[in-house]
DNA sequence: TTGACAAACGTGTATATGCGCTTATATAGG
DNA sequence: CCTATATAAGCGCATATACACGTTTGTCAA
């Protein structure tokens, strides 16, 4: 054998994931982007509109982002005035997302945009296989895949 | 109805994809740390140690990448001697990229933390599961989505 | 030859992503 | 009450991502 492990990059389940998001993102930023928002600005208006406040630290893992992550997602939002950060009444150290009004109105400007996009990727996918890859994608994303990592660190 | 369209995120196929991205990255980036590799270099150092120099372009079409970005991404690579761009000899245009021999090396040495974290995420999944995901990748990223749009625009 | 067009790449700008470290606040134990 | 510890969030840093625009170079036809 040449090598330790023969490299073919079509087996790296990463790369496969992170090529097939960038694919995406890009065709459902493009059906967004009259609307002014991004795909991620998109999901966090929608989260916040069906959940109600958030704290930045629930808001960020429902989002499976890092926190700082998504602290800094927000702030263009803030400056837009669609999303507003309150101090938590109870707890003084976190803050609550709030959706405003201006946001609400945003999200429903946009939801045009992302319907065409929906609509179009199950066209071209099928709307079966579209479930499934969701639901593929789903147990990916809640995989405890770095426990083991923690173990042999032990 | 209350809405135009009923907001459940959880059928968000760039959602998902997105989420599951996040979520593998930051497995595989923990993986090859050690390394000192990002995921994203470690798959353009694999890519050019097996198919050979390339030009930005056609390595940026091979990993569903904007031609931008991965001039970017191959800077810290280059900035660290593992990669070097050449002008191209019959177009002057282009640049070649080449993987040098520490580029090489630290491939070589990578290779045992990516093979982990395969090795884990094949473990957690299934490798029949992983089969069907990255083939599933795949469709999405050679979808042509954005045709429509085009169309549209007409 | 030269001028129009196309192709390859770089730059400016903005958002996205996450790690390590720090600060502010809460909570439990003594 | 006060201290040790845990938790919420911010900031610095570096990379990742892509669009709009500009520059250089190649190509082809008049």
């Amino acid at each position: 054998m040449s090598d330790d492990v023969d490299l073919k990059p079509e087996l790296c389940n990463c790369l496969a994931v992170r090529q097939a998001a960038r694919h995406v993102s890009q065709f459902y930023d493009q059906c967004l982007a009259p609307a002014g928002l991004r795909t991620t600005q998109f999901s966090i208006l929608a989260k916040l509109k069906r959940r109600g406040p958030m704290t930045i630290n629930a808001l960020a893992r429902e989002m499976v982002m890092d926190r700082t992550t998504l602290g800094r997602n927000i702030q263009p939002l803030q400056r837009e005035g669609l999303v507003a950060a309150v101090t938590g009444s109870t707890d003084r150290r976190s803050k609550e997302l709030h959706l405003t009004a201006a946001g609400a109105a945003r999200l429903a400007a946009a939801i045009k945009g992302w319907a065409k996009a929906q609509a179009r990727f199950e066209a071209v996918f099928g709307a079966e296989r579209s479930r499934e890859l969701r639901a593929m994608m789903r147990a990916v994303s809640a995989s405890e895949l770095a426990d083991d990592l923690a173990a042999a660190a032990r």
